[in-house]
DNA sequence: TTTATACTGGACAACTTTATCCAGTATCTC
DNA sequence: GAGATACTGGATAAAGTTGTCCAGTATAAA
């Protein structure tokens, strides 16, 4: 559904978002994410031309999230790392003479659609709000000593 | 949202539930549904693997649909040649002591989830069946809509 | 100013996906 | 049976994605 380079952007952007106290060194960040390291670095620059994020060198530096978590939707993260679901305008057969798309297109491009509607509908701030005790990035949120359940699955 | 691979083999699909009269060679396939004869060819072999097409060799041989075309539906062909998107089951970060998914991961899952349930929602007969007199495949159907020109079919 | 820190950018390597080609084999028609 | 047709499977190559490494450079702190 989304690239590996698209679930470490995700990730990454999630980190930022939990840690906006002080820029976060790369390898903070990889170790926070279990992203590879030297990756990582590639897709945080992404993000910094992306401006979802900046950059500070020099001691102390690292990365911070440019803008507030409720202001950033997952769909922005993926796009400024070239990871989301792209829309199909033209149809892929090279076929020009006709308005819209066939069928099968039509059906493709609804399904990229609804997770374009998805990942716009989600901000970081919303990834990162607890629910059920989970915080984001998988862990478990070790204060609230849940009572580990399976009912969070559908 | 969907690899090369997975929206060569609907193509195929396509072409096969709409003739279903005599067995389709690869080159005609290929023709019809402009993929790339020889990787086409293996794409048709997963597909007969996957029980979507059989195939018969030799003269007036090829490939023919194995089912009613509205038995089958658009996820069972991508399943096939393994290009459907992937449930998240477990936590991408390798991290066991919880149960379920953290908001990152059931987010991108529930966009997941909504694109099998759009996937096995459509048949082949879904997309066969003209629409707006569009035809599947991007091709218009010449009896109902623009005003047909020589030359753009090949 | 010196030093340590940490991002930047480029080169490169590993891996996966996509694509091509061909000899081999099965099957149909005559 | 002979010949033509057309799938099968393997080898191989091209292209894209993912991942590593390192020298260069900017910055903060002492």
């Amino acid at each position: 559904m989304i690239s590996s380079t698209g679930e470490y952007a995700l990730r990454a952007a999630v980190y930022l978002a939990q840690h906006r106290d002080a820029p976060q060194t790369t390898a903070k960040i990889a170790e926070g994410t279990k992203v590879p390291a030297g990756y990582l670095s590639k897709i945080l620059q992404q993000l910094v031309r992306g401006e979802i994020a900046s950059s500070l060198r020099g001691a102390h530096g690292g990365f911070v999230l440019l803008h507030d978590p409720d202001a950033v939707t997952v769909w922005d993260v993926l796009t400024a790392v070239g990871a989301a679901p792209e829309r199909i305008e033209t149809c892929p057969l090279g076929i020009e003479r006709h308005e819209g798309l066939c069928p099968v297109h039509r059906l493709v491009d609804d399904a990229v659609a609804e997770a374009q509607r998805c990942f716009s509908s989600a901000t970081l701030a919303t990834l990162v709000s607890s629910v059920d005790g989970m915080t984001a990035l998988c862990e478990v949120a070790p204060a609230l000593g849940l009572p580990a359940r399976g009912g969070s699955r559908r």
